[in-house]
DNA sequence: CTCTGTGCAAAGCGTTTGCAAACGA
DNA sequence: TCGTTTGCAAACGCTTTGCACAGAG
């Protein structure tokens, strides 16, 4: 088990029994949504509150310890910050996955036709995953 | 002006004053807000009601007229329908602009080394446009 | 004429807030 | 000890719903 304390402290937070099993639930399903999260975590942690959740949430999300991906047609997951990948999303499981492609040469076309910056990138391709088909 | 009562109704809506003026606004602006799209009708059409619009927007995106746009940290804006590109957010000005990438090599990629079949996109470049830098 | 769309008010639902007590560092 | 976090309940804001009437086809 990774070191949740140092992490956490790392970004500014206090390292609290409520969110190191946040981040151990969120770690080990790789994506999650806040109600999925907080059935989990209530599990381990049977007192913690809904407000709770939503405010670690929050304050990982704002000290970039954790990121947001925006689904089409569902609900937000969440996932433990990484280098900057891209995902796919099965429109039959809902099954979240991350993938790395190298977009180097597409961001040298938009820095060039458009003279933009991009520094960040939300990149979700749908469609069906290899067990779904 | 566009033949929008066309269009609706090749998409199975009936032609409303109301929609008409929704299509008019959100094809001129090419991306927008439900609050924003609200405020504006409103100048137009003073009787509109916001659940009018709301429904409208659900009816038009479900018969995919409409199109979703997921935008990371603000509320997601609405643009007519059209072939799969991408988007660029600026995240000093807000804009939302589209681009045409080729993204053929990528998904060959995610096809080989996922087994995986796309079918939409998301895609959204965040960073500094032109005007701001 | 029929069925869909509109406007209003109320309800619903996910998320945020205020506060006192508990807790981490 | 001091500042942060927690849990609860209430508040909030966006979105949806039910219904009677109006309007499109």
């Amino acid at each position: 088990m990774k070191d949740y304390t140092y992490i956490l402290r790392e970004h500014h937070l206090k390292a609290t029994p409520q969110r190191l099993v946040m981040m151990d639930i969120i770690d080990t399903k790789g994506h999650i949504t806040i109600d999925k999260l907080y059935e989990m975590v209530k599990v381990k942690f049977n007192t913690i509150s809904l407000a709770t959740i939503y405010k670690n949430i929050n304050s990982m999300v704002d000290n970039k310890l954790l990121f947001e991906v925006k689904v089409p047609n569902q609900k937000s997951v969440y996932e433990i910050a990484k280098d900057p990948h891209s995902h796919l999303l099965c429109k039959s499981c809902s099954e979240v996955v991350d993938i790395d492609l190298d977009m180097s040469s597409l961001e040298k076309t938009i820095s060039a036709n458009h003279n933009f910056i991009v520094d960040q990138r939300d990149l979700v391709f749908s469609g069906t995953c290899q067990h779904c088909k």
